[in-house]
DNA sequence: CAGAAGTTTCAGGTATAACTGAAACATGAG
DNA sequence: CTCATGTTTCAGTTATACCTGAAACTTCTG
């Protein structure tokens, strides 16, 4: 029994690790992702071999093949999973990009872009005599515009100087 | 006509002003909030006078009593909104908190609290010999957790010296 | 204390996002 | 070219979050 895969220690290895795989899927939906889209970076985060194909990951997690496909898409679209077609192999291999963390930093660009449109937007609407609400706003976004860059290169100092 | 309120210019005001309190309701839709909560959000950012009674931001917002009634408390317990019993008031008056964009990074640092929980729950699921993907999380983590607190104390530094 | 004004609660209706399963489509092997 | 494997698309189902409207409740005022 147990004839293939599973090289690891035991049987209850896998409990655990379906429970983070949730665990990691909970996480992302409160970001915004749907559960699918956790379960499959739960998944990826974990797994073994790292590279799988979108019928390891079907099976892995009792997902539809039509789900799976949908959401590695979407996943691939905003850079959270990467696509490798091995030569010589039929289906397609997903994977974590190795940057992935970094990659997430983008998002937070964005975010102070919208701010900014929010508070220039609504510089133009705000009662005149009452610039306060507006411009606390205009602060918090004129704060991260000036030191968002900076930060982002302290991290990748850090994440460089930290690999052993 | 225009007997009462509508102090300001002219007529087509209310037009961007509701076009605006939209494009705030959609930005904190993204953010995980519903779309009443974020019209709420985006009334009270411009809203005359800036204190409102749920009677007025039901009417503002063609929003049903209950609906207002609801989210002000989901908006209240998350530290969005404040509420405020003016003695001989009848009706409680809401304003956005002055200090709401500080109370926000709370968020950050909870942010930061749910990828600890999930870097060290991975580390105990991850495959021994790969301990990579669970690493370059745990990186992204201890940066943070090393960085977040001064990045607050700046924040606060900024916001007080910018005051005019 | 009685009634009005303000607020909360909640059952029901509605809209919508997510997942499935099957069919269409693409791609590589023989 | 043909078949098998792999992937995408999409119509239909299901689940769920949101909003409403009305009734219950609370709190002020006269």
């Amino acid at each position: 029994m147990s004839d293939r895969a599973d090289a690891g220690a035991g049987h209850s290895e896998d409990a655990t690790r379906v429970k983070y795989v949730a665990q990691v899927a909970a996480y992302w939906e409160r970001g915004g992702l749907t559960y699918a889209a956790g379960l499959i970076l739960g998944h990826l985060m974990v797994c073994e071999p790292a590279d799988q194909t979108q019928a390891d990951i079907a099976e892995a997690l009792d997902l539809s093949a039509g789900s799976v496909s949908t959401q590695l898409r979407q996943l691939e679209a905003i850079g959270m999973i990467e696509r490798f077609r091995a030569p010589g192999q039929r289906a397609a291999r997903y994977h974590l990009p190795q940057d992935m963390w970094l990659k997430i930093l983008n998002t937070e660009r964005d975010r102070i872009a919208g701010l900014r449109t929010l508070a220039d937007a609504g510089r133009a609407v705000a009662p005149t005599e009452r610039p306060d609400r507006i411009g606390s706003l205009d602060k918090m976004v004129s704060f991260w515009e000036s030191e968002w860059p900076e930060t982002e290169r302290r991290i990748q100092e850090f994440l460089r100087k930290e690999r052993s």
